[in-house]
DNA sequence: ATTGCCAATGAAAATAATTTTCAATTAACC
DNA sequence: GGTTAATTGAAAATTATTTTCATTGGCAAT
């Protein structure tokens, strides 16, 4: 896949109709705001920082670091799976991406979504679709009062095939 | 702790208002269910997993292989690190054990609830709750149609600080 | 109670996953 | 361009898990 960077409003107006150029515009997008968001916390943007970001983000699916590292590989022969690890603990604690449970695979890592959201994983082909606005709030306060818990935080995930494996499937 | 095996209802009326007994009674009724479950599935009922068996339901808590070895080992001192995994295995495929995610520790099982149900974890102290009742099929429903997924299972677990580590921290 | 069979066990080795250490490199500031 | 502190990759160390295989022991049939 050949992708033109397209970084203004003006270029992509004209390109709109063009599936890859929109993708590599969005991309960019993302990997921009990425970009910033290393650099306010105080983190160098590195070549190998660059390729694991767009090896998490130009997929729709997870991948665990050993995949992530095979991905980078093509580009860039030289790293080293430390270099991963340490990225993913990185954009981790930025809240850049996000760790996966459902369906077995702990420690496989997508892009994530701004904001709190939830997932829906594919089982067969691993494709990720966020979504958001589903309120546990009011589950939250019935348990924390049935139990006295104080409810810090949640995992919400689901899994199942996504409707281009169903197809397959068949 | 010391405790006396219970194992009628008789003995059980008298021993009501003791706590200890109580737990003992309630342990006894749980493992006995479990006992029955392996012979059903053909599996033997070794010391060795009446031991495992035997430190999961015991606590309220949620442990790890290690943590389980560790705790098995005071009775059994013989036993190794391998049949821990292998009883794990077992008990999670029969559904009688549950691994838990949020909160970090992966690998990380809790005696099973009979049906379907969610978690409620401690951050601090690790106390597992059962919660049962919640439907999410609605939004499994509306989820199915907007993304065109057959959804298969989910993950639903909150953590937080139960009553006890709230009240240690203040 | 005794016996025999096959599943289950433990020790050790093998494999896989992750982290630490440290000297060399380089991104981002001036 | 030069400086500096953060980042990198290789190797070693650690941790987690699985495989292998000879021995043991639960339990069903006697």
């Amino acid at each position: 896949m050949r992708l033109k960077v397209i970084d203004n409003m003006d270029d992509f107006k004209y390109a709109l109709n063009d599936n890859i150029f929109h993708l590599a515009f969005e991309m960019r997008l993302t990997q921009r705001k990425i970009a910033a968001k290393l650099r306010r916390h105080g983190y160098k943007l590195t070549p190998q920082r660059r390729a694991v970001i767009q090896a998490i983000a130009s997929g729709q699916d997870h991948l665990t670091p050993a995949e992530i590292y095979e991905k980078v590989h093509q580009d860039q022969p030289n790293i080293g799976l430390v270099t991963i690890y340490r990225t993913l603990d990185m954009l981790t604690k930025l809240g850049l991406i996000c760790e996966l449970h459902a369906g077995g695979s702990c420690q496989s890592y997508t892009i994530s979504a701004p904001g709190h959201h939830h997932h829906l994983i594919c089982s067969d082909c691993g494709k990720v679709v966020d979504f958001t606005g589903y309120d546990l709030g009011e589950l939250e306060q019935r348990l924390s009062l049935e139990t006295g818990f104080e409810i810090e935080d949640h995992l919400l995930e689901f899994i199942g095939l996504c409707q281009a494996c169903r197809k397959e499937a068949k």
